[in-house]
DNA sequence: CACGCATATGCAAGCGCTTACATCGGTGCA
DNA sequence: TGCACCGATGTAAGCGCTTGCATATGCGTG
């Protein structure tokens, strides 16, 4: 493995000169530069990061702190990331948390501590005070995107309003009996997204002065299945005959559709459904939806840590919006049309 | 950020003994690991990975080189690798590489040579030679998923058997007339599995004494929505009537199903249809298909390399195939049942 | 023409660990 | 009792870079 003080020679130079010239530090000359250069790249030299990362204190490495590797919403954030991040010519380093507690902690009080990357993005997940402390002790730059985090930088959706702009579709197409598949309430101990949406849906339809009737929702598990059978019982269930579906998520949604189809009902005729993320299978159903850009939220968590790694100076902000958007597609309809 | 040194005062002794002490060497009394161990925790110490990484050699730390984050197949492959990796205590760095020429080019001549992990997981890449040559060329255990590789220790799967395995499925079932829905040949130059499950396909055939027709074969993109597209092209051509669909992936098939229910077929009565993959959604849609494992496939490929590892003597068995199984459900029946 | 200053380069001291080798007490055995 | 040996520990030399500081060189200016 050739190392730098060979590239030194065969250039003519010092180390240190080498060193500045490949880093593009500016007080080099150019006709040194090239002549450097030009020896790394025919000696086949390529720095080690252990050394330089020891001796410069920075890896050019980004950790990512991931709950799900293989769910469609956080592959697609974590190829926004990777993107971005790779443009800059960081690599990604992954933190794949798991529901196991205790290597939730080595996570975050070994793991990350090991002085592998300058900075990180923690993914959708609620962390607690412990591992917010624990970010932040880490003295680098630090961006959660998801759930609010009174203690760290944020990047996060407004999900009540997500809630409330679908439910405000709806209503605007003249629903009035309107269904909503969310989340088990007993899930909300540690993951508050679905309850937030729900929120937003209820207080959506209050706005409009229709009283939430109970009968018209059903808790499901974020997947297509679990979408397919919460609305098999809830258009199942005597007396809810609703118009409409929200869906707090679009595989759920998508689920619903399906469910909907096979009891004879006919999308959007029969029936309006809604959901919310921007599933790339939405546009195959032809799904309402309310976007909210997975991959655009990774490409901007990775481009603020960016940012603050390359300008120290300008502090993150603490607190950022992310936009969504709503799209209206052929799962819903006027009412009686 | 407290160092080795600080350990070693706290304990009572030099640094060389925190150091073999922590990394679980075995000649450490009990007792002084103990009391090191104590004083690394309570001061919170946790071993700069540059640091050790220079001085050491090892990283701890495996590269993952794959094409995509956000599709099903391989976020899932890239799960079983975080799974069985994390497990060791050993972080992954993901090496996401896109189309472009130049940006492959730099992953494969300069980041993974910078020394920042121990081994390569390369994932259904079609690797030039030039690639291959340099993965061989890092100096550390290197092994491929997918593609057949002369040059590379490879976990390969049989394309060929898998295709003939779904065919005969649909032969055993009586079927005689099978549509394939399978990958454009153009695709072909650089991505050779669709052809080889079409080889399968068309051999298990002949093996029947069917000889393929032309007009019962149409491309898909592996997407949902291109297998709907594609079955409708095949179900809509006239002359062609076959009473099963083999499609070369499970979002194929899925596409198929959709498409054959829009068109009035009912699955499986008037029409079968298998895929490939043991793709999640294949539960749900009740689907016939030969399951690949993907998340095992990506277990097993870490545990090779980690193997490898941790015991270099033991040679990586050059060529390996992986497992698949036929997975019998109901979207596909005996014919004229 | 001497001086100060800016720019290009070299020198060498680390960065924070790991590990080969040296050292130091035991222990067991002749 | 003496010696060989072994396990536990310490000493110190790197690992391969980066970078503060010193030095050299060249230039503009009073």
């Amino acid at each position: 493995m050739v190392g730098i003080d060979e590239v030194a020679r065969a250039a003519g130079v010092s180390t240190a000169t080498v060193s500045r010239a490949l880093s593009g530090k500016h007080n080099v000359s150019d006709s040194t530069r090239e002549r450097v250069q030009e020896a790394a790249q025919r000696l086949g030299y390529v720095v080690s990061s252990s050394a330089s990362s020891l001796a410069s204190g920075r890896t050019r490495n980004i950790g990512v702190v991931i709950p799900h590797l293989d769910r469609w919403f956080f592959s697609t954030l974590l190829s926004g990331i990777a993107e971005e991040v790779t443009r800059a010519g960081y690599d990604i380093t992954l933190y794949n948390v798991t529901p196991d507690r205790e290597h939730r902690r080595q996570v975050f009080d070994t793991f990350l501590r090991r002085q592998r990357v300058d900075g990180v993005i923690a993914v959708a997940l609620e962390l607690g005070e412990h591992e917010s402390r624990a970010l932040l002790s880490l003295g680098m730059p630090v961006i959660a995107i998801g759930g609010p985090n009174e203690l760290l930088p944020t990047l996060s959706i407004d999900d009540v309003g997500l809630g409330r702009l679908a439910t405000e579709h709806l209503l605007a197409m003249g629903h009035l009996d309107i269904g909503h598949i969310g989340a088990d309430p007993e899930f909300d101990i540690d993951f508050h997204i679905p309850s937030s949406r729900r929120h937003g849906f209820e207080s959506a339809l209050r706005a409009a002065g229709i009283d939430p009737r109970p009968e018209l929702f059903e808790p499901g598990d974020f997947t297509i299945e679990g979408g397919f059978r919460a609305a098999k019982q809830l258009l199942g269930r005597p007396g809810a005959s609703p118009t409409a579906i929200f869906a707090a998520s679009d595989e759920m949604a998508i689920g619903a559709m399906l469910a909907a189809r096979d009891l004879g009902y006919r999308v959007p005729t029969d029936l309006s459904i809604a959901g919310i993320d921007g599933h790339e299978l939405g546009r195959f159903f032809d799904l309402t939806t309310v976007d909210q850009f997975p991959a655009g939220q990774g490409a901007r968590a990775a481009a603020t840590i960016l940012h603050e790694l390359e300008q120290p100076a300008g502090s993150v902000p603490d607190r950022e919006e992310l936009p969504y958007e709503l799209v209206v597609r052929g799962s819903t309809a006027r009412i009686g049309t």
